[in-house]
DNA sequence: CAATTAAAGACAACCGGTCGTATTATTTAA
DNA sequence: TTAAATAATACGACCGGTTGTCTTTAATTG
């Protein structure tokens, strides 16, 4: 039981493989074999871990986003009596590994809401889920820098939230097609170090 | 010469078709066969009008901004003195249009921006120059209303545009997974309504 | 040995792109 | 104003390759 199994380790070689792929080629630019070749898998097995490649697309989203939650809630437990200055840092950190990949790839969850956002109905369920557990922390570091009164409290941090996704998100697509870092930092300069601040 | 010929008469169909398909099912979702079958065009004629699907894609991208910056233009020349309600206007044209066609499809330099933004060099260039076109003019917008007195002046213009753009189209993507209007309407009103004003 | 899972390979459908030919336009010659 | 010659374009069958999925067989496990 705490051995994963070959078949949990198969699964998760694809899921990571998949985030990969799908957030640098697209869902429809990129084929399954293209992914089980990346992990040695053969094709005919694919059936046997997922039931569809719109199912593996729905759950590679789930898979794509538990470890920016994990990172972003982190970052807040760490600096409790500065929630403003986690959320910065965290995005700073962000910012930093998009540095390193040359500005590639961007965000699977804006990339797919984009191409199989309206067309897909699990995938669309499942970016709902993913975007709004994602916005959710986001809030609830928002509510606590009211609190603490580093962000202003005449705007709901649930609205401020979905502006910081929003603009992020826009801002990445920016930096995809310009090869920049410039749009992203400058995103959080507004928000958080102008827009937000009481 | 004043008369259309049969040629620039299917390429302007196939275009025009192209920014329909595209932006609803993507890039590599869309096949050329699609295209040309809805426009009644042999597959054959393809590579008479253009060079590739790329050089395609790079051409639809620029055909599609053309009626935005018209639009936008006359809504800011039609307003001369109120050139932030000439802005809000606009938008709210906008999203009354996406409210008709149910929220699908969203914006087609978002959506590629996010599927082959980093993949095609064509389509790459291409967006950049519709993107920059685009908030060149706003910008323009903004500067006026900033002389006007309705925009603050403490930030750029161009600053503001950018924030604006990429706002924007993060809640078109957050309006194509949560089938409502409700995302770009707060961003409208955040910035326009808020943010932005001295 | 029975039951479950992995794997092989086939499947039809479709992809972007090519090519020789048929049709149409344009130019030249009478 | 014709007629013939030449150039340009339109066309659809076809290319090799790949897609996602399914059926069937092999292997593994309890």
């Amino acid at each position: 039981m705490l051995k994963p199994t070959k078949k949990e380790l198969n699964r998760d070689n694809l899921l990571n493989q998949g985030v990969t792929l799908l957030m640098n080629q697209g869902y429809h630019g990129t084929g399954l074999q293209e992914i089980l070749d990346a992990v040695n898998v053969p094709k005919g097995s694919f059936y046997n871990y997922f039931g569809s490649k719109e199912d593996f697309g729905a759950e590679v989203i789930q898979h794509y986003i538990d470890p920016f939650i994990t990172q972003l809630t982190a970052y807040l437990e760490q600096s409790d009596t500065d929630a403003l200055g986690a959320i910065k840092r965290y995005f700073d950190e962000l910012i930093s590994e998009l540095e390193k990949s040359g500005f590639k790839g961007g965000c699977l969850l804006g990339n797919l809401m984009g191409e199989i956002g309206d067309t897909s109905d699990v995938c669309q369920r499942s970016l709902q889920t993913a975007v709004t557990r994602y916005r959710n922390l986001l809030q609830s570091g928002l509510a606590k820098a009211q609190q603490q009164g580093t962000v202003r409290s005449d705007k709901s941090a649930e609205e401020m939230a979905d502006l910081l996704v929003n603009a992020w998100q826009g801002a990445l697509l920016r930096m995809k097609i310009e090869k920049s870092a410039a749009p992203v930092k400058r995103c959080c300069q507004d928000l958080l170090g102008d827009f937000f601040r009481p």
